[in-house]
DNA sequence: AACCATCGACTTTTT
DNA sequence: GTCGATGGTT
């Protein structure tokens, strides 16, 4: 698709080759500020990569006062790949990055006058979660009530609005005063120990642009230009930011799709890339529509489909290729049946040709990929599931990571608590709330702590604690020499993780091992690319550690998808950005997809749906939906009716493979008042085990009485009073209710 | 302090 | 069904 080539003497009529007519205004655009809105496979991020070539050529622009801004790092290091192509060296100093990556780059140059210690260290949302367990058990909060996983999304929804807790009403509903607790405490907690979250990075450097108005102009001086990319999924902090980074002189470029804004749920706000034109009122709009990657039938059925939103900028994407082949669509008559006809589908592809690695088999949720990868095993076809656990995720590289912490930082609690008795080295739960109250009360790290209370121990936590320290202070005395590979190394042997892993039985230990191995070649390339980067540093791990832990911190560990020659499967979420030759697009079912919690709101349900867009639009040449009469959900069985969004693909592009089922069509509107809801149970018929005003059973609640229902199938819930509880909504696929 | 059994949860995910 | 957390037991 790429055929840019390294020119000797770039001039416009380069830059502008190959480029259709809407593509060449967006680069070349002279508007004050610009929005791009482009469709699936239109070439966006060409147009990015030419339109800053085009602003350095033209404007005699310094490289470094261009800013491309990006959500991951692995578009960042595509972009700047590419650039270089283009414009050679120049694309070294250039400032392109993601959000939290160029963030934490101005906040190490100005730490100080934000009252960060210099080395201060990035939490990723597993230390954070850690931190937030601890206050929640400092304040003796339960919980239960206080679930530590919801203050979490608490306290990160209020910082991607750019809330402190100073900023908060007091006057909140009773469940969330505990939050707001827990918030305070966390608050404090990172200030004290200089630990920075990743919501903390943007509103850091947002709050001290707005302190220090001197900075500030600093960057929108530095800044001609500022380039966004994903516009559609910048949330409310990451817009004030930029808001705030453009001055008077400042230029916008923003690129985007609205059809394909999938992160309204983490915060995400559509309406940035929506109202853009009023918000900058000196802006001009460029619509990319011509798609250079799929079929007619496939551009056809995905504009229908999407044509069902309101909320839309609205655009139609077109294609000079051919017509296509249908789509295919095909009942299973459950999730194996499905599963099946994937393989079935594949095989043919394969016989006619087609490679393994043109393959996508994209779903809604994790969890359906189980019966799709028994029958590719038992197909002896070669997959990769993407998603789920990323590899600095994993527990044994965690560990590691977590001594690498303490070598940097001997006061990191949340590294010392995580490693000081991994392996077991005898210092149980009771010798660590000694530290623990300890630390507390005389105000020390835990490392101080532990310290200071070891001397007076004897028996086997003593001994423990004092080889803990000496292994720390051993690998501490090593840092300045030698490198990061061999120090990782060192941890891995000294700290006895290998030799006790080793020990475990199991059939997961091999590829824990295999991680560990991994994990040091992942440090030899970190070293590797570093000399080729700006910060030089020695090659000593004194120096290098600290730069490496950030970077893991800030690094998703994106894995590369396309080479490798097998089948991918994948969530929708995880294929935006994607193509596949052949598509499979299973789930589609009321309940699964569009998901049963998406079901009651208009919003909710309009992002299900351009999740579908994203899905469809993922597809080259061949696209088949399918879905299953019944599905296995958590041991019990659900009966779901085809997804809504079937029915808005117009037949006349579909071919209908096996759907001469039992299933009735989908409920065409959510079910909303809840009178309709009791309506709606009481004709629900054969599916609905329980009548109104039925006695159950409910092994928490006890003896409840049936008043009301709604839904079917997977999304199937049922209105109980409960004799102790009072009315409960129950999910009738999780809760074990019996008649009575 | 380590191990095992039982219970409960269960959309999507980048930094 | 399966993973992870928890609580009770050894």
């Amino acid at each position: 698709m790429d055929t840019d080539l390294a020119q000797p003497r770039l001039d416009n009529a380069a830059i502008l080759a190959g480029l259709n007519a809407p593509q060449q205004q967006a680069v070349a655009a002279q508007a004050t500020h610009l929005r791009v809105i482009a469709g699936a496979g239109s070439g966006k991020t060409r147009v990015l990569v030419h339109r800053i070539a085009w602003l350095v050529l033209n404007k005699q622009l310094a490289a470094d006062s261009v800013l491309a801004v990006t959500f991951t790092n692995k578009a960042a290091a595509e972009m700047r790949k590419r650039i270089q192509t283009l414009l050679g060296a120049a694309a070294r100093t250039m400032w392109i990055g993601t959000f939290h990556g160029i963030t934490h780059r101005i906040m190490r140059e100005h730490a100080l006058a934000m009252g960060l210690p210099r080395n201060f260290q990035i939490l990723d949302s597993d230390d954070q979660l850690r931190i937030i367990k601890r206050i929640i058990r400092g304040l003796e909060f339960d919980e239960e009530q206080v679930e530590p996983k919801r203050a979490q999304h608490f306290i990160n929804r209020h910082k991607d609005e750019g809330r402190r807790y100073a900023h908060l009403s007091h006057d909140v509903p009773p469940e969330q005063t505990y939050f707001m607790q827990v918030y305070e405490r966390y608050e404090r907690h990172c200030q004290r120990g200089g630990l920075v979250d990743f919501a903390e990075l943007l509103l850091g450097v947002y709050e001290l642009w707005q302190q220090r108005p001197d900075i500030l102009q600093g960057f929108q001086q530095r800044f001609a230009h500022v380039l966004v990319d994903e516009f559609q999924d910048t949330n409310a902090i990451q817009y004030k930011w930029l808001r705030a980074l453009c001055g008077p002189q400042t230029h916008i470029t923003v690129v985007g799709d609205d059809d394909q804004s999938i992160y309204g749920w983490r915060g995400a706000k559509v309406e940035n890339i929506h109202g853009f034109a009023q918000e900058f009122p000196e802006s001009l709009t460029i619509r990319l529509e011509q798609n250079y990657r799929s079929t007619n039938a496939i551009l056809a059925a995905a504009n229908a489909l999407i044509q069902h939103n309101e909320a839309r900028l609205g655009k139609q994407l077109w294609t000079e290729g051919v017509k296509g082949e249908l789509l295919s669509l095909y009942g299973g008559f459950n999730e194996l049946d499905e599963a099946r006809f994937i393989v079935d589908r594949t095989r043919k592809w394969l016989q006619q040709g087609g490679a393994l690695n043109d393959v996508g088999i994209l779903y809604r949720s994790n969890a359906q990929s189980r019966a799709i990868e028994q029958s590719l095993r038992q197909a002896n076809l070669a997959y990769k599931v993407y998603g789920g656990l990323r590899f600095f995720d994993r527990a044994e590289i965690k560990d590691v990571m977590a001594y690498l912490k303490l070598l940097v930082n001997q006061h990191d609690d949340t590294a010392l608590e995580r490693v000081i008795n991994v392996p077991p080295r005898g210092i149980g739960e009771r010798t660590l709330l000694q530290i623990r109250e300890h630390a507390k009360s005389a105000q020390l790290s835990l490392w101080q702590a532990a310290q200071q209370i070891s001397t007076g121990m004897t028996g086997k936590a003593g001994r423990g604690l004092v080889q803990f320290f000496a292994l720390i202070e051993r690998l501490m005395a090593q840092l300045p020499s030698i490198t990061l590979p061999q120090l990782t190394q060192q941890v891995i042997q000294d700290s006895g993780l290998l030799a006790y892993l080793k020990t475990q039985p199991g059939e997961k230990t091999y590829a824990r091992i295999e991680n560990l191995n991994e994990l040091t070649s992942a440090v030899t390339q970190f070293v590797e690319n570093l000399g080729s980067l700006t910060e030089v540093s020695s090659q000593y791990a004194d120096k290098n550690l600290p730069h490496f832990l950030a970077e893991i911190a800030l690094d998703a560990g994106e894995r590369d998808v396309q080479d490798n020659q097998c089948i991918k499967l994948m969530t929708l979420h995880s294929a935006k950005g994607l193509e596949f030759p052949l598509v499979f697009l299973a789930g589609l079912e009321e309940g699964l997809f569009p998901h049963h919690r998406s079901l009651n709101t208009k919003e909710l349900l309009e992002e299900e749906r351009r999740l579908c867009y994203v899905g469809l639009t993922r597809a080259m040449r061949k696209l088949y939906l399918s879905y299953a009469e019944k599905r296995a959900f958590s041991g019990n069985v659900g009966i779901n009716r085809p997804s809504r969004f079937i029915e808005e693909i117009p037949n006349a592009l579909l071919e209908k493979l096996n759907t001469n089922n039992t299933v009735r069509p989908a409920l065409s509107a959510p079910v909303k008042s809840s009178s309709s809801m009791f309506k709606q149970a009481k004709h629900l018929g054969s599916e609905f085990p329980f009548k109104m005003g039925q006695t159950v059973m409910h092994p928490r609640f006890g003896e409840g009485v049936v008043i009301g229902g709604e839904g079917s199938g997977q999304m199937a819930r049922v209105q109980v009073r409960f004799a102790q509880t009072g009315e409960k909504w129950l999910a009738l696929a999780y809760a074990k209710l019996t008649a009575l």
